[in-house]
DNA sequence: CTCAGATCGGTACAAATGTACTAGAAAGTG
DNA sequence: CACTTTCTAGTACATTTGTACCGATCTGAG
């Protein structure tokens, strides 16, 4: 078997945490056992012993990342909208990279069937952080829909850029939900 | 100079719409001069002429399908709201394999620059496209940002998948852009 | 301690790839 | 017509890649 062992284990978890600093830095195609061997500071064979296949390399590394966010989600305060806005942005723009390599990661869930699960988990886990300022009701739905599309542009545009930006265009999607919800 | 002749100018076109089929069935990967080549039926040299890099081919391949999706979209009649479900649900289910294709090139538009403006097109065609059944107002960003999320939800997810549940989901984006603005 | 299985690290090799080169065909231009 | 430029098509080569292999070392259970 494989990663039975303490120091196994870690190692493996090095591994992947370099595939993530490798997509960070060079996107997809960058992804080798090599580089991800050469980030991680091991020797080629370590990578290829843990990960027989490139695509084992990025299935693990979506895994990793999901229950990363996932973590960060569930601890999340997003009572206050501004909050909300302050750590959107900082997510985004703090480490744009990161953000982009984890959507790229997502990406790859829709060509294979083995990652729609962790992609699943993912969304749900977002919608979940976003509850508490979303009012519940029929348009709820809506307001996800449009922090998703609002994430993108983002990441896509670099815009809205500024933390104020941000909370302005939350308000407004908030508030559409909100009248309608009450109307 | 390159492509200056009818035929090179056919030619041309012909490798970028290869790059785009190669994109659909294999990814972004599966992208190289030879596959190009081969699935365009000309020989090696031929990729290698016309587009020098591998960066050139990308690039090259999302402009063209920016061209024609903003084609697209200007020929769209999306006065009612139905009509639109059915176009948004044959876009994305019609060909999802040629949707995720072009959403992998557009997510190339975030690490490159050069493709930045191409992105930017492609995004205000579909804005433009939808302006019809949104009605203009303060909230009407709101209901861009909802759509985009919706494309994105279906593609991730293959959900909603009906043209029913399509047309709900565009209602209720719409029905609450349109009550919080005559409120 | 003993030892079987897990892990390590190095090396080798076939396949695929980007890229360069050359000689010739075709096309446009005076 | 000549002749310059664009284009074609085949080939060759260095590099990078996935992958397999082997002996040495470590680890935990009995």
């Amino acid at each position: 078997m494989v990663a039975t062992t303490a120091k196994g284990e870690a190692r493996r978890t090095e591994l992947q945490d370099a595939v993530i600093r490798v997509l960070e830095s060079g996107g997809l195609g960058a992804v080798t056992h090599r580089a991800v061997a050469a980030e991680a500071r091991v020797p080629l064979a370590a990578a290829t012993y843990y990960f027989a296949s490139i695509d084992d390399l990025l299935v693990s590394a979506l895994l990793r990342v999901t229950e990363q966010q996932v973590a960060l989600f569930a601890h999340l305060d997003c009572r206050s909208l501004t909050d909300t806005a302050i750590v959107l942005h900082g997510w985004v723009y703090g480490s744009r990279a990161s953000a982009i390599a984890q959507y790229e990661l997502l990406f790859l869930a829709m060509r294979r069937d083995s990652l729609r699960e962790a992609a699943d988990l993912w969304y749900r886990s977002l919608e979940g952080a976003i509850a508490p300022i979303v009012p519940s009701g029929r348009y709820a739905r809506v307001a996800a829909l449009a922090i998703d599309g609002l994430i993108l542009r983002m990441l896509w545009r670099g815009e809205p850029a500024s933390v104020g930006e941000v909370t302005a265009a939350l308000r407004d999607i908030l508030r559409s939900v909100h009248r309608s919800n009450s109307a």
